[in-house]
DNA sequence: CTTTCATTGTGTCAATTGTTCACAAAGGAA
DNA sequence: TTCCTTTGTGAACAATTGACACAATGAAAG
């Protein structure tokens, strides 16, 4: 818990996404007697893998362990320094800040998206900022240091590899409608789809079974449900098949 | 030029793509003594963005300045030091190795690739190695540390970035032809592509434009020159255009 | 100078995919 | 029972893909 145990000049910055009816939100932290707010981030331990140190940020934020993780981007300008900020983030933890804090230096940051079912989602304490909200990407709140710039950055290469390969369901329950995927494309892409064609497309793939059963509780006719299936998956990629919306 | 100079644990690393005539290669720097191979790299000066530093590491290599650049992966297992082969590395140079060299100490590698018209190479000196060599992808000889691997993986992001953009242009000359713009992409997504077809698409993507003069010294029918045009490329952009192949 | 041959630009045609629209079945609400 | 919305599916037409054909071009061979 310090300098010393953390690679110096490094940090972990990641955008958890998750989808609710309407949007795309990512995960924020709000820096306590503020109103702005920070991605979840951390520091690389000496001995840990930064993929870990990515986990462990993830599991200490959202109590889940097997979730989508994806690296798009190391940012590191020579500026890249916020003492700024880390004041901010140190008075609103009672933390000591002093000029020459370990943490006021420049950083490079290793920033991570994770695609989350925000059904399976339980809010576990941070040590650093209790307050956490789910945040609609496009309507993104006043954000400490460079963190609205990684947000963007992070939707933006979601949205590339959303177009190249199935990630989406990972937002999504293990069984899901055509209906309900096609609406997490659209949100993600910011285009409306054309639902005939889409369930078509979608199915073409293969790499989807279709259950028996279908969505109860839907005020009209129940969809049926489908599920990835990841053994199908391979074999399509295998065949060198490709999965671009 | 040493320790104090440097951002600690933070390393880069470049993999420079250049096309010959059938294969697609990249530049490895000989550590000489040995028959062992590094990709060039470097590290960050305390007051240089990462970006910077990926360019010097150009330019000291190639000569080239205006070079396509892309930033595909940072790599960081706990067990990243590699101290028998910075020993190696230190003996070739002539510069003293020690047990707490602080080279040999756990790195995080910022990975670049560049892709690079092999025509306006000038090899220049670097400090480190002597011998270089443009080696094909798809035989690589022994290398050092997890070189190889970054190789691989930037080669995977070459194809993947590849099939969504234009960014082979960068390979070729200024001006090139269908035939040449068809081979770039057959070898780097070492499969065949129909002839008749590559070119509709490609023309159909409205991003070049034909000059009035033909490849000349060829031994058959002389095919067009074709140039990218960047407004071209811009406004097809903008009408959400994809250039996937 | 003619013939041969590989390459390029372009065209044809069938199969597949994209786009738009239609319609019946399902289920809640009036 | 009627009305309304959503879902699954299919029809019709446009565009793209994939496989091949063919004439024009230019070097090499005779």
């Amino acid at each position: 818990m310090g300098e010393e145990n953390y690679l110096p000049h490094v940090s972990i910055d990641c955008v958890i996404f998750g989808l609710t009816d309407n949007s795309l939100n990512a995960l924020l932290l709000k820096v306590t007697g503020t109103e702005s707010w920070v991605l979840p981030g951390g520091y690389v331990e000496k001995d840990e893998s930064i993929e870990d140190a990515a986990l462990h940020v993830l599991k200490s934020r959202t109590g889940l362990t097997d979730i989508y993780l994806k690296q798009f981007m190391t940012t590191g300008n020579s500026e890249r320094s916020f003492p700024d900020d880390v004041r901010r983030i140190c008075e609103s933890l009672g933390i000591e800040w002093t000029e020459g804090h370990w943490a006021n230096k420049r950083f490079i940051s290793i920033c991570y998206y994770a695609l989350i079912d925000v059904n399976k989602f339980k809010p576990t304490g941070g040590e650093l900022e209790q307050e956490y909200q789910w945040v609609d990407i496009h309507n993104l709140p006043q954000m400490l240091m460079d963190h609205d710039n990684i947000l963007r950055k992070g939707y933006e290469a979601l949205k590339e590899n959303l177009g190249n390969h199935p990630i989406g369901i990972n937002l999504l329950p293990d069984k899901f409608t055509m209906p309900e995927l096609q609406k997490m494309y659209e949100i993600i892409l910011d285009k409306t789809l054309e639902r005939s064609h889409f369930q078509k497309k979608m199915l073409r793939f293969d790499i989807f079974r279709r259950l028996e059963e279908r969505r109860e509780g839907v005020p009209h006719k129940r969809p049926f449900l489908y599920r990835f299936d990841e053994n199908k998956y391979q074999n399509e990629l295998k065949k060198g098949a490709r999965f671009d919306v």
